[in-house]
DNA sequence: CTACTTTCTATTTTT
DNA sequence: TAGAAAGTAG
């Protein structure tokens, strides 16, 4: 597998490409369709400005996403030089957050071995937040209290402005929580993803001489997938490059697939607003995809309204038309993808490495997992489980926070349970408010006299022991490799045998040793930061590092993958799987012309990492949260979309279809009898009104027959959009979500619920 | 305090 | 369906 966008014409650029790497000073936007070679253009710039004098490394800002992204810059820039500069500061924007945070960390109330909270570590401080604020988990989760908050912060707005803007309910019980904030992450010296970019803004904007010293050091700055940048962000490269506006974003209007993290389009379609006399570039010579993909891509783009505009043109000579496989259900659309695979393999065409296949949620790759194994093909999964996110993963590194920053709450109350030690929630509650109360870091109070007062004997003993730990291990990680602290670590607290006893113990005691080992291999990039132990280092690699970073080394295996995940990445065939309404695009979308515009853009870009071959599936019935829901082919695919396509569907498909049809007496087209196997099968047009498999049972039961995504009416509950189907006949269900938010989503019996079509 | 059972509920995408 | 939360027994 290769990554993002290598022009294959050789050496030389083209025009476009030319015209921005040789832009001198001054704002600079690149508009870089997929495929264009904006990696390319970024990196060339880059070598560009060091080679020519114009800019010395250590003057350089570059600012990616992911990390695999910041690796691949910095290789590439390497490679175009000759040798590897220093002093860059090249990584994402978390990354380099971090790193502003962290040369200024008492300036923010931590220290510089503060940690990084993840989102399961934020929503830590959510729940006791809200219990100290007597808010209910029952009236808001704590997971919308977390997004709703995370939403502020990342559109900047602080917690007194917060409370003077609350309106709704949500908001007003919102704000005294939000108000303590920033006290609750300053006593833990914890920081959480959010606000690795709230604070350096927050301290640009405050102290000058921050801001002056940032201005002055970084002469060049380069953003990269400018489109999702959001407010936050946005900000950051406004504040660090405002003294010599030397700003080159790149990026794509159409592929922003990140609105519901707080990313804004309109930071890429206002640049010249915001950075005036700005120079606008656009590439839209594709060098990845054959004409027939980049055909769909361009008319699948072109029904949203909200774009710069531009259309790819192909460098390719014609190839592979697109592939638009109906299937029976989820099992058999994985079936129908392992025959169009092997298949191909068959005739030579391509090998496993080159396959990927896309889908919408992180929940369909079960489906096709059980398939690849039942079959014994070798894949890869990409993103969903991340290493870090396994429990005793979890609980060794919760042990390393600890030892590195003892004011860490959610790691004490992690691993002061792993191994199981006498010591419950009660008394770490006791500790944790007592801390608060003395004002002492958590470990400190776990020996305090006062804080454990109320603690019978045993516990006191426990707890004395684990900070014994702790202390002991502090001493060693001053100055021992991770990797030696971990083994000493694991040995001391008896892990491995408290791991034994479990289910799947000896998976988990593999994982040890494979985080043991991984911890020697983890090359320190001190990029010029110093005076940090490794472990310090370690820790920020561990939470900032996601799943598609660990992504392994190239082989032979098919990849698996959700399409965000998918953004920036190539394969020679696609597969674009579970193209219905109501998971493709999802169906909160639905009813949200901004929500469906992204949904749209990310169907573009699935479309995008196809270099020859691209085949979509999409599956009349669906498993879904234990539950066969009945589905329409996706509404993106528009009969002019169609048009362009080989549509085809599976043999159980029809064999099910015309069952039905005889079964019920319901007349099909004679094209459905004709053919059987392979390309010259009939062409079946799910029209997206009215005829899927649904209709024919429900009209013979004299129901009235619905489909995802379609407007009601019910009597009581108003108008609202059918989210979801379940069973058939008498039984048929449906989900309708409500457009009034105080009845929300409810289930009805089909037969009894007395639906209309439409609104009111 | 822990380990177990039952109940509930919520389902997108991730740095 | 699966994971978390709440409840229960030892």
């Amino acid at each position: 597998m290769t990554v993002t966008d290598t022009p294959r014409t050789g050496s030389t650029l083209n025009e476009a490409q030319r015209e921005a790497v040789e832009h001198g000073t001054g704002p600079l936007l690149v508009l870089a369709g997929a495929g264009s070679g904006k990696t390319r253009v970024l990196t060339s710039r880059i070598a560009r400005l060091v080679q020519l004098g114009m800019a010395r490394a250590d003057q350089i800002l570059a600012v990616t996403f992911t990390n695999k992204a910041a690796r691949e810059m910095k290789e590439r820039v390497a490679r175009q030089l000759g040798y590897e500069p220093r002093g860059m500061w090249l990584g994402t924007f978390h990354a380099i957050g971090a790193r502003i945070v962290r040369s200024n960390a008492s300036l923010v109330g931590r220290t510089p071995s503060f940690t990084i909270y993840d989102e399961s570590d934020t929503l830590g401080v959510v729940k006791r937040l809200m219990d100290r604020h007597r808010i209910s988990t029952k009236t808001y989760a704590p997971r919308l209290v977390s997004a709703t908050i995370s939403e502020a912060r990342n559109a900047l707005v602080s917690p007194k402005e917060y409370a003077s803007l609350a309106l709704t309910p949500l908001a007003k019980a919102l704000a005294p929580l939000y108000a303590e904030w920033d006290a609750a992450f300053v006593a833990a010296n914890a920081v959480s993803f959010d606000d690795l970019l709230w604070l350096p803004v927050a301290l640009l904007t405050a102290n000058a001489d921050a801001r002056d010293r940032l201005q002055r050091q970084f002469a060049h700055v380069l953003v990269d997938e400018y489109q999702d940048t959001n407010r936050a962000q946005y900000e950051l490269i406004k504040l660090i490059s405002s003294g010599e506006r030397n700003v080159c974003a790149v990026g794509d209007d159409d592929q922003a697939i990140y609105g519901w993290r707080g990313a804004d389009v309109r930071n890429i379609l206002d640049f010249e607003r915001d950075f005036p006399a700005a120079r606008v570039v656009r590439l839209e010579e594709n060098y990845r995809s054959v004409p027939q993909v980049l055909e769909l891509a361009n008319v699948v783009i072109s029904e949203n309204r909200e774009r710069r505009g531009k259309t790819l043109r192909a460098t390719k000579p014609a190839g592979e038309q697109v592939t638009l496989i109906g299937a029976l259900d989820d099992r058999d659309e994985a079936e129908a993808i392992l025959e169009e695979v092997s298949g191909r393999r068959g005739r030579g065409d391509i090998s496993l490495g080159d396959v990927a296949v896309l889908y919408r949620t992180n929940a369909q790759s079960r489906t096709f997992e059980e398939a690849l194994r039942r079959h014994g093909v070798p894949y890869r999964l990409v993103g969903a489980v991340r290493f870090y996110d396994r429990r005793e993963i979890k609980d060794l590194v919760s042990w390393l926070r600890l030892i590195a920053n003892p004011s860490d709450i959610e790691a004490l109350t992690r691993a002061i349970a792993s191994p199981r030690r006498g010591v419950g929630e009660a008394t770490v509650e006791l500790i944790i408010a007592g801390a608060r109360e003395a004002g002492i870091s958590v470990l400190d109070a776990c020996v305090n006299e006062q804080v454990i007062a109320g603690a019978r004997p045993v516990t006191k003993k426990a707890l004395a022991d684990f900070v014994g730990i702790i202390r002991r291990m502090q001493v060693i990680a001053a100055d021992a490799s991770v990797d030696r602290l971990l083994a000493d670590l694991v040995t001391t607290i008896g892990f491995v045998e408290s791991l034994r006893s479990e289910p799947d113990g000896d998976e988990r005691i593999e994982n040890v040793g494979e985080m043991i080992r991984g911890a020697a291999e983890v090359v320190i990039d001190e990029g010029g930061e110093v005076g940090l132990r490794p472990l310090d280092r370690f820790l920020q690699q561990a939470t900032l590092a996601a799943g598609v970073d660990q992504m392994g080394p190239d082989a032979d295996v098919i990849t698996l993958m959700t399409l965000h995940t998918a953004k920036g990445l190539e394969f020679p065939m696609v597969v674009i799987a579970g193209l219905e309404d109501g998971l493709f695009p999802l169906s909160r979308s639905f009813d949200d012309p901004e929500r469906l515009e992204e949904e749209r853009r990310l169907l573009y870009v699935g479309i995008t990492r196809a270099e020859r071959t691209l085949v979509l599936t999409w599956a009349r019935s669906r498993r879904r949260n234990g539950e066969l829901i009945q589905s329409r082919l996706s509404s993106f695919i528009t009969p002019e979309a169609e048009q362009l396509l080989a549509v085809r569907q599976t043999a159980r498909l029809r064999a099910s279809a015309r069952a039905l049809g005889t079964q019920r007496g319901m007349g099909r087209p004679d094209s459905w009898e004709s053919g059987s196997f392979g390309a010259d099968l009939p062409r079946w047009r799910p029209d997206p009104k009215r005829e899927h498999a649904l209709d024919v049972e429900d009209q013979s039961q004299d129901t009235p027959s619905f489909a995802t995504g379609e407007r009601v009416t019910h009597k009581r509950f108003g108008s609202g959009v059918i989210e979801a189907l379940s069973g058939n006949g008498r039984d048929a269900k449906v989900t309708v979500r409500f457009d009034d938010a105080e009845i929300g989503t409810k289930k009805l019996v089909i037969a009894f619920a007395g639906l209309e079509r439409g609104m009111d």
